[in-house]
Order: C-alpha cells, then structure tokens, then sequence
DNA sequence: CGACAACTATTGTATTATACAACTGTTTCA
DNA sequence: TGAAACAGTTGTATAATACAATAGTTGTCG
C-alpha cells in the first residue's frame, strides 16, 4: 500500500488519539495545554507579545487573548504594557508560571515514560526528530496558507 | 536535554499544528474528518454498530451519532436495524461512500506528497512505522483509563 | 413467564475551543 | 494633523465534545 496514504491516515488517527488522552489525562493539578503551551513558549523564547504567540500557534489573536486571562489570574504570567509600543502587551512568565510549568513536565514526562517504556533510546531519538521536522514543515505550510 | 520530554512537547505542538491544518486545509468538496475516519473504518472493517465506532475513536456514542446524521442523509452509509438484536443499528458504507472515501483520500494523499516532498522513501517509511506504533500505545492506554 | 436490570442508540443540554467582527486605544506616515 | 494601519479585548457564533434523560430491546432470575 502507498506509504503516503497510510501515513496520512495514521496521522489522522493520530490526531484523534491525541486529543482524546488530553481529556483523559488530564490531571486535575497540571496546567492545561494552552496554558502550557504559553508557558513553554513564554519560558524559551523570552517576553512575547500577544500577537506573537498567536503566530506561533498559527491562532487567532483573540483565542490567545482569551487563554491568557487565566493564567494571569492565576499569577503565572506578568503582563506589562509594551514600553517603545504601548499598544503591544510583554508577556512574560513569573517564577510561579516556572514551577507550575515544570511540575507539569515532569507529569507528562512521566507520562510518556510509561508509554514508551519499551521503546529503544534509538526510536525515541528518531521518532522525535521525525516529528520535529514534521512539525516544521505543518508550520511552514500553514504560515503560506494564511 | 531529554528525550521524552522533548518529546512530549513535539506531540502537544503536533497535536496543535494539525488542529489547524485541519482547518485551513479543508477543501470544500472533501469530506471532513469525522466524516472521513468513520468511512475509513467502516471500509476497513466492514458494517459495524455505532457503539463499535465510538469504541474505536474513544468517543462518547452520542458524539458518534451525531456525526453519522449528515453522512447518513448524503446517502454515503447505509444504516439499518441489526437483524440479530433490534437495539444495534448496522452501518455499511455504499458504493456513494467509497467514491466520496476515494475522492477525499487521493486529495489528502496530495497534500502529503507536497508537505513531504524533500523526505526519503526510508524517512517517510520510518515515521509511518514509529507513528503506527505510537498510536497503538496510546489507544491500548486509553482503553486501560476508561 | 413476567418483571426488572442491562444494554443500544437518540436527543436535550452544557462546556470548551475556536474564529470573525466590532470596538478602543496607539502609532505611523503622507 | 488626519487617515490608515495595527495590537489587543470583548461580543457573538459555530463546532465538537461529554453527560444526562429517554425510548426501545434483550436477557435473566425468582
């Protein structure tokens, strides 16, 4: 069978898969994934702004609008009026933001400890960088779209 | 850095970018996902009940149901009462169906071609293989948490 | 054999994630 | 300096999902 047909179809399935164990596995105390995606984002790429995160995501401005309320509630974030711009908004992610993201690392770390427990080191490695070059070009592909 | 940490992230990123592949990418005349999965395994697998369906996605049956509605009207799954037990209903996918599946599929199959053009044969293989085996993973724990 | 528990599917209702549109305040530039 | 462009927020609509209530069917046990 075509390879590109059968991966098209697992990478549907895939999507489906993924999204179902969000559900399920969330645990009560972890962050969730759109949390942890800003932290992740705020935690590696320094202060962003709002519209930057939507383009990193490839979402609109007024859904990260609206997933950043929370957390800033919650004090994992400190929003600052832009200094140079005063429309822009600097986000940045406060030591709290840090502890939580990393307690949910460690959680979904764990996680996937488990369930690629009997994998080799060497299809860890390869499955991530497959992924990651993936991931990459779903990006580039998206960024032309718009 | 680690592994599966790395890993873990790669997925919740995956997990996004298809999120809104999905979107951008949906042709007008093709079939949607819901729409697609379930043809694909109602082609694969012969006729099956709406609980056996919702087993395979890990979805509630009423989601199920409901996606079935419009596929059912468009004539591309046949649906009658189980002869044996009353209470089943019995999903075959009519030759309507599998030309649409078909339709969808080569479209699809298109779309991977551009998206992974520069991959080797071997690369395209081993992701699909990794893939494949990671989705049995996480279907298998689904199954264990419900 | 008949009542009741268990099961299959549908439909009602609520929630969540998202986009687009309208709006406010800020900047840039002709 | 006024108009167009831009950043973000809030209002509104839609889609996918789960859970609850319900209807019809089956199976079992006293």
């Amino acid at each position: 069978m075509d390879v590109l047909q059968e991966l098209e179809r697992e990478v549907a399935v895939f999507a489906r898969r993924v999204e179902g164990a969000r559900q399920s596995w969330q645990r009560h105390q972890d962050l969730d994934r759109s949390a942890y995606l800003i932290l992740l984002a705020l935690a590696n790429d320094g202060p962003l702004a709002v519209g930057q995160l939507a383009n990193t995501f490839q979402l609109d401005i007024s859904t990260i609008s609206r997933q950043l309320a929370p957390i800033v509630d919650a004090g994992l974030v400190a929003k600052e009026r832009g200094e140079i711009d005063k429309r822009q908004v600097r986000l940045s992610i406060t030591p709290e933001g840090s502890a939580a993201l990393e307690a949910t690392r460690e959680s979904r770390r764990q996680l996937y400890a488990e369930l690629l427990a009997d994998w080799s080191e060497a299809d860890r490695e390869h499955f991530l960088g497959l992924l990651k070059r993936f991931n990459e070009r779903l990006l580039e592909r998206q960024q032309l779209d718009r």
